[in-house]
DNA sequence: TTGTACGCGTTATCAC
DNA sequence: GTGATAACGCGTACAA
């Protein structure tokens, strides 16, 4: 009926229902079996009074937030996005939320980030940071908190850092090219400060020894991630060696910027040079031609991680998979030789 | 020193700076004036004791969780994730913190999510909800919790909604189209359930006739958002109207499927046909040729939201513009006839 | 300007 | 299986 005088609380429940406040509370919160009559007595009290609990006043007995907090790069872009709803799923489905912030790839936006969700109380915390030094990101580690590291590979995080096998994917990326006839084929690397880029270039290398092919360092060029990069890194790469027939680049946003410069080049594609990116972000089934690239599970590795949050918040020990393998999607930018 | 030993409370503070709570209270929220020697002593006492107030006890006797919850389609969309980028940025700098949910246009899914954030205590929402009906919304809106409505214009909101002027966009495209001297221009149409598909249509419809141009249904098809439908309906176009001589979709993500169809009937763009889209969403500038479109201000309109719902938390009115102005980006697929 | 004492709504502990 | 009651940590009248 009225719902206007003020709020519904647990006494006002009890009473209605004429249990102690604790009843109400066990038949709430299934802690405790409770007599069935007593049970639906207490429910029908509930409905009746739209009784909501005050998540506050939970929160301050329990000492739990119901909250997990997740750091990535940039919310906004589209890569991480995925990782996050990989997250997301999960702690939903457990009747938990999330709380996300940015780490800009920065420390001490990365600092400042987490000592914001420590001020929420969140009870876990999913970290994809890339500037912050492993040892502090171990001294975290070792807090009361629980923290789940993704995308990253400390040794010493033990069963708590979950990560992408690159090289393989690097591998994945050069075998196709080699399979399809290729053996002039450029890699363009992320800042090889990233130990992304550097396992992906060692698969990238790995695949030519395994196929016979020369490893050579002129057929590398270092670039910054972005399509302005990859623009200016294949143009050079063209002007070294015209006879390249493939660009193996780091990530799908370098091969945009690749597959621009080849264009302004006039080299069609991929008739005369094939690409493959990495990421498999959303806009790479878009590019033209449409990117064969390196899908990196993002999504399984955030609900995975999501999971290991929760089996670290009520101590039951879960089975999850800790190193993830890319996938290699096959699109129209690379032709058989 | 050791702060392993149990939690650092208030009375902890107060008994090191040898004061009473109160103070520390005092001096921590700044509410009222405290005299500069206690304030110093108190703020030593938290640095050395390492105090961090705790939000849940803080929580439950305000009555303020300091959370703004946000509700869209899907977080994961590159288009609103910006917008929700944009409420962030507010929100932050405000010192509070965004939940975010997803709607997924589905009434049920909507009405979820906002009983979600409700039952997490938020204390304002900003919606953008597209299933939802007026009244629904309108009924959330006469509740205690401050609800800004985001993208939407119900009159009745009053100045709690603020959309975007699509007709006005509707006709930005299809100006530019006309200023380039093209004549028979197609319009693929979102669902025309959706109010901003019907907007757009009319402000199409306006522009022709300013310029003197006859509408024709012939050259308007209505479709679903989805590239793959935008691929059909240009199929469609062409077939009737194989003189057209440019395309203005509805969305990006179907004019990415104009672009693939005009590929594939062996039209060029935009020699032969220019096309234009709406949204920018970030691979706009990625497709090929790059995508001339109409950019959504949905960044601002996001932290406008932002500002309206902490207006509605502390009391203090605000200025903020309620209804944004799209604005074209001109890129490479359009070209003068 | 500062201190005292109570209330916020729930869960946990202990008794019955 | 159920009830009484003491925390939980902070803000805030009210008093001094």
């Amino acid at each position: 009926m009225s719902d206007t005088h003020g709020t519904v609380t647990i006494r006002d429940v009890s009473r209605r229902a004429q249990v102690s406040m604790s009843t109400v509370s066990r038949v709430l919160n299934g802690t405790v079996p409770v007599a069935e009559a007593t049970r639906s007595r207490v429910l029908k009290a509930v409905a009746e009074l739209d009784y909501r609990p005050n998540a506050f006043a939970r929160s301050l007995a329990t000492n739990r937030s119901g909250g997990i907090g997740v750091i990535v790069n940039e919310m906004t872009s589209p890569y991480y996005s995925v990782m996050v709803s990989g997250v997301e799923s999960v702690v939903e489905a457990a009747g938990m939320h999330i709380l996300v912030a940015s780490g800009k790839a920065d420390a001490a936006f990365e600092q400042r980030a987490i000592e914001n969700l420590r001020s929420r109380r969140v009870d876990a915390l999913v970290l994809h940071v890339e500037a912050l030094s492993d040892d502090a990101v171990l001294e975290l580690m070792a807090g009361d908190l629980p923290v789940i590291l993704v995308a990253r590979h400390i040794a010493e995080a033990g069963n708590r850092s979950l990560s992408i096998d690159n090289e393989f994917g690097g591998r994945l990326a050069t075998e196709h090219l080699l399979e399809n006839g290729h053996r002039i084929i450029g890699h363009l690397t992320g800042p090889l400060s990233f130990p992304d880029s550097r396992a992906r270039l060692q698969g990238y290398r790995q695949a030519l020894v395994a196929a016979g092919v020369d490893y050579s360092d002129e057929l590398v060029i270092e670039s910054d991630w972005l399509e302005e990069g990859g623009y200016q890194a294949a143009q050079r790469l063209l002007r070294r060696r015209p006879d390249i027939t493939a660009i193996f680049a780091g990530n799908d946003q370098m091969a945009a910027g690749v597959l621009q410069a080849l264009r302004e080049a006039g080299r069609s594609i991929p008739d005369e040079i094939s690409v493959v990116g990495f990421d498999d972000v959303l806009f790479a089934r878009y590019l033209y031609p449409s990117l064969t690239t390196v899908r990196q599970p993002l999504q399984e590795m955030g609900a995975a991680a999501a999971r290991l949050a929760l089996s670290a918040l009520n101590g039951k020990e879960v089975e999850v998979r800790r190193r993830f393998e890319p996938e290699l999607i096959s699109r129209q930018s690379v032709r058989k030789l």
